[in-house]
DNA sequence: GTATAATATGCAAAGATTTGCATTTACAAT
DNA sequence: ATTGTAAATGCAAATCTTTGCATATTATAC
């Protein structure tokens, strides 16, 4: 892969990257540098980086799935679908859980960015 | 809401289906009962019954989400993302997850059809 | 290095989904 | 029943995403 791929580029975009960002927002964020770049091979790495796992996919409530890099820092989150408000747990405190899926399942769990919904302390006292 | 509404129509295609739907597949089955329903309509009726929990939406892995009836009959899977083997797990063999999540984030949790990923025994022997 | 095969990219078109707005329908209050 | 309000629907347009195919790039084998 050489450095200016779109792929790359990606990559950096998500190092240099706190939040999740849509797919979007990514092909966005590569046309700065890469100005003629298409939408459709930004889409394609995009579903290329998931399938080898380096880039985690998740509808985290918004209008689209949210892409991010999962080597960086392994977690998954609690999203109010009222406020949106996100809690992020650690890899470990997820982790017992799948540990256990996988050992009843035989399955090796890939889940990499589990996110799970509810309703905040906050928008459970509104009513 | 009349016993022709669109919502009712998808209610009860939902309910004489084994399997998960996509959005297009409903609109598909409806449309056999209100041949000028509009796209959107269903769509929209479909985010509405999703946001009352009245529904489940899922990425299962294929080309779009999956919806279907929460209420018939809830519970979690996990899918092979190699072969696309689908585990079903009883609500019961997760809620213990769940209740502890909830418990220590003092979330109300909302999700009501978990998808795992992972690799199945037979594809990782397949190496 | 040259040839061969596999992968990545761009482009145009198709397809799926969402959005804005006008109209209709359902519900509630009078 | 009449009126007023909120929700649901259809239609057209916009937007987002995927797909097919040709070209270009990269990797592999000789
Ligand atoms: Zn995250
Ligand atoms: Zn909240
Ligand atoms: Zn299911
Ligand atoms: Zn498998």
């Amino acid at each position: 892969m050489r450095s200016s791929s779109i792929a790359n580029t990606i990559f950096k975009v998500l190092e240099g990257q706190e939040d999740h960002l849509t797919a979007k927002e990514i092909y966005e964020k590569v046309k700065v540098t890469l100005s003629a770049v298409d939408p459709s091979t930004v889409y394609r790495s995009l579903e290329r980086m998931v399938h080898q796992g380096q880039v985690s996919v998740s509808d985290m409530g918004g209008p689209a799935v949210v892409y991010e890099l999962v080597t960086k820092n392994p977690h998954h989150h609690l999203v109010c679908e009222q406020c949106g408000k996100k809690l992020t747990f650690k890899n470990g405190e997820i982790a017992d859980f799948l540990n256990e899926v996988q050992k009843e399942s035989g399955f090796q769990i890939t889940t990499n960015h589990l996110v799970l919904f509810g309703i905040c302390p906050a928008c459970q006292k509104k009513k």
